[in-house]
RNA sequence: GCCAAUGUAGCUCAGUUGGUAGAGCAGCGCAUUCGUAAUGCGCAGGUCUGGGGUUCGAGUCCCCACAUUGGCUCCA
């Protein structure tokens, strides 16, 4: 038969050989390096023979399809160790996921890290057993009874949702047997450098209401080293974590009195805020947006119109006896669509008053679940840049558009738009208790994103079943340092609420006319933002940003007049300056500036005020020569007021 | 909300099988007046997250609550 490699090249094999054999047949280091096959654009087992004509390539962990094989042995070998020491445990699944794997087990007893050494040391045993690995098939009922003599329910669960006339294939390695598609390596013993990472728990099948079973994730790797340098990226990565670096740069705390999710910015990350903030409305302002108050409040019944009442209730915070359907209940808001929609309806709005667009720097709260809070990440309260235009169905593109130009200046600015990717979130049509309206209006609207989309030429996924419960979103997902996603920017096209509301237009033909309404955030909510800047620059923010943007330092008590003069002059500049007088060594204070991250220290010294110049130093580029104190400020001001990263 | 870990001075952490609390940094005082990432000496600082329990005795063991962290579910 003939087999056709990536490059072009062809050879003939005998029939039946498998990819191992072939690469073999090259090289003994080509044979050692292959973990898996992609045999006609299918990722398979190397070991298993190849029939026909084929094209086929070779794939080594470097490949994405090789590593998974490599992982999802590497989870099958640590299920196989977990069952020989804990003799209970039924097996749930263990995919390979992006870094590394995990299994979930349902078991009586709880694992923890302290497990992991035996764990590990099992695992390695395993390893060096080198048991080889098979596959082997049978039809679906077979299989379901075979897995129901094993005790394996899980298993039997899975198997039962597979199509009727499925064959279904197992692995097996020594005294362990997993249902699997594959594919894996052929033996145990070329799974090496298995580490184990955490314990957590996971639902089954990732719903609720199901048992909870204990997740174990690890990771492997090809090479130790590669391994080694995996758990270094993750310890330097917990450095630039916001919670840690956040609270030693003092730019927030949080405080067990006040409760969960609630934290205070401190001076440092209320400035930063203030700064965002400005930036923000300033510039929507220019784009043509008109800034609201509007209340943190509401009876309920603004709520029952808007849908929270009936599909966000258990995520606001209540105030009032919620049973007493004639008591005055209030609620804090948890969106501000339905306030901004009341500036819309102040009077009578016509076509020519359209786009309208409203914006507003709007605190919302919240009722997350309690295990939900993460730093400035996930909060009961926060501060999102909040807007709402309404417009007419020829006009919902334009502004589409315009939301994320205005987005991408905004996020380009602060330097996060290059760790962001696009998710077009859709509704699930299963799902009637979390969305409303019709089907036929969710695919129009669907559709009109998807175009949009499309033609704003925008790199979008495409999720379902994450949608808004009023429609269609486009969101601007960003990892945080421990590679969890979260969307930091939305932009929504909703069909559904001005209806609701009674939010007409009057058409150039006398109609009366629902607008489309675009509910979007332009920099997301400011405390996720901070946070992700936070991460993104470890907490040297740009200089605009920097909460203090100069320290000014006295070299002895003789300069500290000049000093204080020096601080003086540029904070009348509006540059955010202090000054360090204190009787310590100059080196001290520089360490102490360094590790607050300010932008640029001052040293006034002797030499420098006869001179009559200053001592500059950046936290970038060190010791940066003398210049006139206004030559340093010209060029600080041109530096923030360019916002140069 | 669920699973797990953690909670000792402002911060980072020690604290033996249960016997009455310790270091470094920060703070304050004194000395030092110093040239680009830590000057020396001294002083003060704690209801060991909170509440119950076991015990002659609890930071240590048990229970409950709260908070923090990593996941799950949910979500900006």
């Amino acid at each position: 038969m003939i087999i056709k490699f990536p490059d072009g090249n062809e050879r003939n094999y005998d029939v039946g050989v498998s990819a191992l054999d072939i690469a073999a047949s090259i090289s003994d280091k080509l044979k050692k390096a292959t973990v898996a096959a992609e045999v006609n654009g299918k990722v398979v087992d190397a070991f298993s023979p190849i029939t026909t004509d084929s094209t086929l390539k070779l794939l080594t962990f470097a490949d994405e399809g090789g590593r998974k094989a490599y992982r999802h042995t590497a989870s099958h070998i640590m299920a196989q160790a977990v069952k020989r020491l804990y003799k209970d445990v039924k097996l749930a699944i263990g995919p390979s996921i992006e870094n590394g794997f995990y299994y979930d087990f349902d078991t009586d007893i709880t694992f923890s890290q302290a497990d992991f050494a035996a764990i590990e040391k099992e695992i390695n045993k395993i390893v060096s057993e080198n048991l080889p690995i098979s596959r082997f098939e049978m039809p679906r009922k077979e299989a379901i009874e075979y897995m129901e003599n094993m005790g394996e329910q899980y298993k039997v669960e899975l198997i039962n949702d597979l199509p009727i006339n499925s064959i279904i294939s197992f692995y097996k390695q020594g005294d362990f047997v997993d249902l699997c598609a594959g594919p894996h390596l052929p033996s145990t013993g070329i799974v090496k450098n298995i580490k184990l990472l955490s314990v957590a728990g996971a639902y089954w099948r990732g719903n609720e209401k199901n048992k909870m079973l204990q997740r174990i994730y690890g990771t492997a790797f090809a090479k130790k080293q590669e391994l080694d340098e995996y758990i270094e990226k993750l310890e330097e990565a917990k450095k630039r974590d916001h919670n840690k670096l956040g609270r030693e740069l003092e730019l927030f705390t949080t405080v067990d009195m006040i409760g969960q999710g609630l934290p205070i910015l401190l001076p440092k990350g209320a400035r930063i805020i203030q700064l965002l903030e400005r930036f923000v409305e300033d510039e929507e302002q220019r784009r043509g947006y008109q800034l609201t108050k509007t209340p943190f409040m509401a009876k309920r019944d603004l709520y029952k119109v808007s849908g929270h009442w009936d599909h966000y209730r258990d995520s606001m915070f209540i105030m009032g006896d919620s049973e007493d359907e004639t008591a005055e209940v209030f609620a804090l808001r948890p969106m501000t669509c339905p306030f901004q929609f009341m500036t819309y309806l102040n009077r009578s709005r016509s076509y020519r008053d359209l786009p309208m667009r409203l914006n507003e720097t709007s605190t919302l709260f919240r009722n997350e679940s309690s295990g939900e809070m993460h730093g400035l990440i996930r909060v009961r309260q926060f501060t999102i840049s909040e807007g709402h235009i309404a417009c007419r169905p020829d006009q919902v593109e334009e502004e589409f558009k315009g939301c994320l130009e205005l987005t991408k200046y905004l996020l380009g600015t602060i330097g996060l738009l290059d760790d962001i990717t696009y998710r077009f979130s859709k509704w699930d049509e299963n799902d009637k208790e979390k969305y409303i309206g019709a089907p036929e209006s969710w695919d129009a609207t669907q559709n009109m994103m998807r175009d949009i989309l499309n033609d704003l030429n925008v790199p979008f996924v495409e999720a379902d079943g994450e949608a808004a419960f009023y429609g269609p979103k486009l969101d601007l997902q960003i990892k945080n340092v421990h590679g969890k996603e979260d969307t930091l920017v939305t932009i929504q096209i909703d069909f559904q609420l001005a209806e609701r509301f009674g939010m007409t237009y009057t058409d150039s033909d006398g109609e009366k006319k629902y607008p489309y309404v675009l509910h979007r955030t332009s920099i997301g909510c400011y405390e996720r933002t901070l946070a992700l800047l936070i991460e993104k620059y470890a907490g040297a923010f740009p200089t605009w940003l920097a909460p203090v943007q100069v320290k000014v330092m006295a070299m002895t008590d003789r300069t500290q007049d000049q000093a204080i003069e020096i601080a003086d002059k540029l904070f009348k500049m509006g540059i955010r300056t202090e000054t360090d007088l204190r009787n310590e060594k100059i080196g001290f204070k520089i360490r102490e500036a360094q590790m607050q991250k300010i932008p640029y220290m001052l040293i006034v010294g002797d030499k420098e005020v006869e001179a009559g110049v200053v001592a500059v130093r950046s936290r970038k580029n060190g010791d940066e020569g003398t210049k006139p104190l206004s030559e340093f400020a010209s060029e600080i001001l041109l530096e923030i007021a360019e916002k140069r990263k």
